[in-house]
DNA sequence: GCAGTATGCTACAAAATATGTAGCGTCAAG
DNA sequence: CTTGACGCTACATATTTTGTAGCATACTGC
C-alpha cells in the first residue's frame, strides 16, 4: 500500500492526521536510511543505492517516488536531494544518531 | 527479520551502527505509531492495540517483544510504557508533529 | 468450588511487500 | 557505431503483514 498525502485516509488510521502519513511512509522499510544517506547532499540513483548497502532498484524507486509525491525529496541535476521541507526532517533525523549512540552504551551495560 | 541489538549486524548494513539498528526497528511497520500510541502512559495490550486502530496482535505482539529487547519499553503492573531511553526517543518523537502538521499546510498549497 | 471476565498472547492461512538478478531505453562522449 | 553512465522496469522468489479465531492463565464475585 502507498502511503497517502496527508488529509486523505491512511492505513490503519481514518483521521488522515499529517503525523499518521509521515509515520505510515517513514514506516516503510528503507525510508528512514535513504533520507538518513541524503544528508551529504545530491546523490544519483545508483550511488545512492550503493549508499544504502545496495538495495533492490525496485525498493528504491518506489520510495523515491512516494518521497517526492510528499515533497520531501526532488530529482534535478545530477541525483536527488532534499526539497525544504526534506532538509527540515532531515535536521530531526540527524539528532537521532547521537541519541542512538547514547543508548546503544547503555544497552551494553544491562 | 528481526531487528538486532547495536554491535551486532543489521540489515543491509555489515557496520552495527546504532543509528542504523534504530533506523531498521522503527522502518518496522507499526514500530513508530506504537511508540506514539504510548505518550499519555501506560496501556495494557488490549488498549494500545485498540489505540492503533486494531493492529493484529501477531503484529503487535512482535513489535512489542522487539522494543523490550532493545529497552525502550517495559511491561509491568498494568502494561506497556516506556523506559527511560523509550521516553526520551518519545520525546524526539513528539517533536515530528507539529513539523508534520506545517508540512502538511505546505503540501495543500503547491 | 465454579461461572464470568479480562488479559497476554499464539496459530494459521491469505494478502501484501521486499528482494535480487537481469536487462531495457535514453542520452552523450569518443 | 560503440561505449558507458543513468534511471528505471520485469519478474520470480522470499519474507512480512494481516485478520480471525481462540487458547491459557489469573482474577472476581458467588
Amino acid at each position: 500500500m502507498q502511503p497517502k498525502k496527508p488529509g486523505t485516509r491512511v492505513r490503519g488510521s481514518t483521521t488522515g492526521r499529517p503525523i499518521m502519513v509521515l509515520f505510515d511512509v517513514l514506516g516503510q522499510r528503507w525510508t528512514l536510511r535513504i533520507l538518513w544517506e541524503l544528508r551529504h547532499g545530491r546523490l544519483n540513483f545508483r550511488d545512492l543505492r550503493a549508499q544504502c548497502d545496495d538495495i533492490s532498484p525496485t525498493v528504491l524507486n518506489a520510495r523515491l517516488k512516494t518521497l517526492r509525491e510528499l515533497a520531501l525529496i526532488d530529482h534535478q541535476d545530477g541525483g536527488y536531494a532534499y526539497t525544504s521541507a526534506g532538509a527540515e526532517l532531515s535536521n530531526k533525523l540527524a539528532g537521532f544518531d547521537q541519541w542512538a549512540e547514547n543508548w546503544a552504551k547503555s544497552l551494553d551495560l544491562s
